[in-house]
DNA sequence: ATGAAAGCGCTAACAG
DNA sequence: CTGTTAGCGCTTTCAT
């Protein structure tokens, strides 16, 4: 049996498709045609075609979300918080993996002009000014949530990476350390990568470390480039005594290693992670990371999005707080009681 | 600037809209009009509007992904593939979070029929008969993917559980053990939780354990419970020698609890999980786990999904191969070299 | 309050 | 090969 569309309610009902319309869309009175309307409609079990209502209101209720990887926890969590969103609001939400390259999301940003979303969530992806140039060209709207873009006027919903980084560090730091090692993301990552290694950087010379006493190799946020990473850090300074590392993936690495190495942590290294995945709870001791309101960010990053289709203004974009997780990664360096209480600023109410 | 029209193309190429149409879609020849029209389009930036497309062919090109839980990394995996396939057939993929209750698993199959996607891809959900009967109402098409459905005639690609965790277990077996714990999933959980139950009893009914050296406690799934379900095992018999968690948390879960108590793992306690989720990689050992082929599934899901749309007639519907990992948790019960190679039936090219 | 009619942007007959 | 004419299913003037 064929779906049935409003024509066939309007003359089961007897009125005009008109009518059915306005019933429907209680923009018609109560009266008694009315209940006749509603009647028919239910017995019909008819649904309204979404894709003709588009197509005259102009607007798909749909917006897509253009993510590098969609397998990660990461980016589930943020995903999660904004189909949540999408559901409250109204809205679907249209999934798109763009990969490494750039040239798949090129294709995306086509498709979904095509098919007339009304806004684009892009996440974890440092847009290019060519990039943001296409975007703008195909009349999308977008937002940005754990990423960065050329165009100041956009919402962005991310935290303060290096600030993150700076404040890791500075845990380390308090906790009596003075020669910590990190492994960084790749090199050149605008996103998860530079604004790190710039945040240890930065608040190991405010904590006067020299140099050589803050040695960084580079993973690309996975396990096994992190156990390469550690060995090489423990190579070039096997008297380290701590390690922020900015994936929780890579710190765990560093754990592997570490145990591997006769090194007990935190008695004889400190670690610190980042992202807070489900993995760092589980490890032994508990990792301490630095935690991103995911799923808050990809709430808010729809609900900017929609504001943005209603063209209502935006509030400014502040970054979001991030914080320390509690765990039992970090002590001071010779021993001691273990040292995991939250630092930096609280996390934001979810 | 607002998006161009077909009809904008017609007049800055100075034809009919009918023929822009036929050349866009190739369907009309090579003529010398052609290169005017595709210029026109180029130059104004034309997209076809893929909603009025989908209204007059009636066909979509997209369908919605119903589960429960978007934000682990099983649905993830299983994401990806979909995603993945629908790329390459030219699909959209619209994610709806169903949650636990079947509340809005019916709300989205609703909205989906509304917004007249061309099927459905329902994922870790067992579908109950009324649940059948709805998406049969609402004229949506759909294959299930890591679950069930109480009609034989929709597709279903999924391992079968009951089978893999004989496996594991039957593993756990030939290592020599003969009193072996498991950790199952939800008690009434007609996917992940009563299947893999049965195979564990299965197998150890076959090996001759009796019924009181193969206890069960029950968790959800997640680390927490594990703790507390290990905890309550090794409480009712301390002299287990093996474990089988029906999930890689649980599993992880056991092997903090084992560390706690001062067990070794594999040497006091083999323990093996189910999904084989990124985690279990990284855990010291590895953990040896059961494997299903996620993204595989969900780009079979997704081919199936297609062909049923396109009305083709599909393949019988063998369950998916799953296999053992490769990991360190298991060993003969005395102590002795780990034992972690494969057992049962070969992973499928991917 | 209701119905008739005009589209939204596109494809698909049907003529020419 | 091209243009004309109908719609797809719906919302929305504009009369009635």
């Amino acid at each position: 049996m064929s779906r049935a569309t409003i024509k066939d309610v309007a003359e089961a009902a007897g009125v005009s498709i008109a009518t059915v319309s306005r019933v429907l869309n209680d923009r018609g009175g109560a009266s008694a045609t009315a209940r006749t309307v509603r009647e028919a409609a239910e017995r019909l079990g008819y649904a309204p075609n979404a894709l003709a209502r588009m197509l005259i209101t102009q607007r798909s209720m749909t917006v897509g979300l253009l993510q590098p990887m969609v397998s990660d926890s990461f980016a589930g969590q943020v995903l999660d918080g904004v189909e949540d969103a999408a559901y409250e609001l109204g809205y679907s939400v249209i999934v798109c993996s763009t990969g490494a390259g750039s040239s798949r999301l090129e294709h995306y940003a086509r498709l979904l002009a095509s098919r007339q979303v009304d806004a684009a969530v892009v996440m974890s992806t440092a847009l290019t000014q060519t990039q943001h140039e296409l975007l703008r060209a195909l009349a999308l709207p977008y937002v940005v949530v754990a990423g960065s873009t050329p165009d100041p006027g956009v919402p962005v919903v991310a935290i303060d990476g290096q600030q993150a980084a700076a404040d890791a560090t500075t845990a380390l730091v308090t906790a009596g350390h003075r020669r910590i090692g990190m492994i960084a993301g790749g090199a050149d990552d605008p996103v998860a990568g530079i604004p790190r290694v710039r945040g240890f950087v930065a608040a190991c010379d405010t904590a006067g470390i020299a140099p050589d006493d803050r040695p960084v190799e580079h993973g690309d946020f996975g396990y096994d480039s992190g156990l390469v990473a550690m060995r090489r850090l423990l190579e070039r300074r096997p008297d380290l005594t701590a390690v922020f590392a900015a994936s929780d993936e890579m710190a765990v690495a560093a754990m592997t290693v570490a145990d591997e190495q006769g090194r007990r942590v935190p008695e004889d290294l400190s670690v610190i992670g980042f992202d807070a995945i489900p993995l760092a709870r589980m490890t032994r001791p508990p990792l301490v990371s630095v935690a991103q309101p995911l799923r808050a960010m990809g709430y808010r990053a729809m609900q900017a999005a929609e504001q943005l289709v209603r063209g209502e203004p935006l509030p400014a974009a502040a970054p979001v707080a991030h914080a320390l997780t509690v765990g039992g990664t970090v002590g001071p360096p010779s021993g001691g009681p273990p040292f995991g209480d939250p630092v930096g600023p609280p996390s934001p109410r979810s």
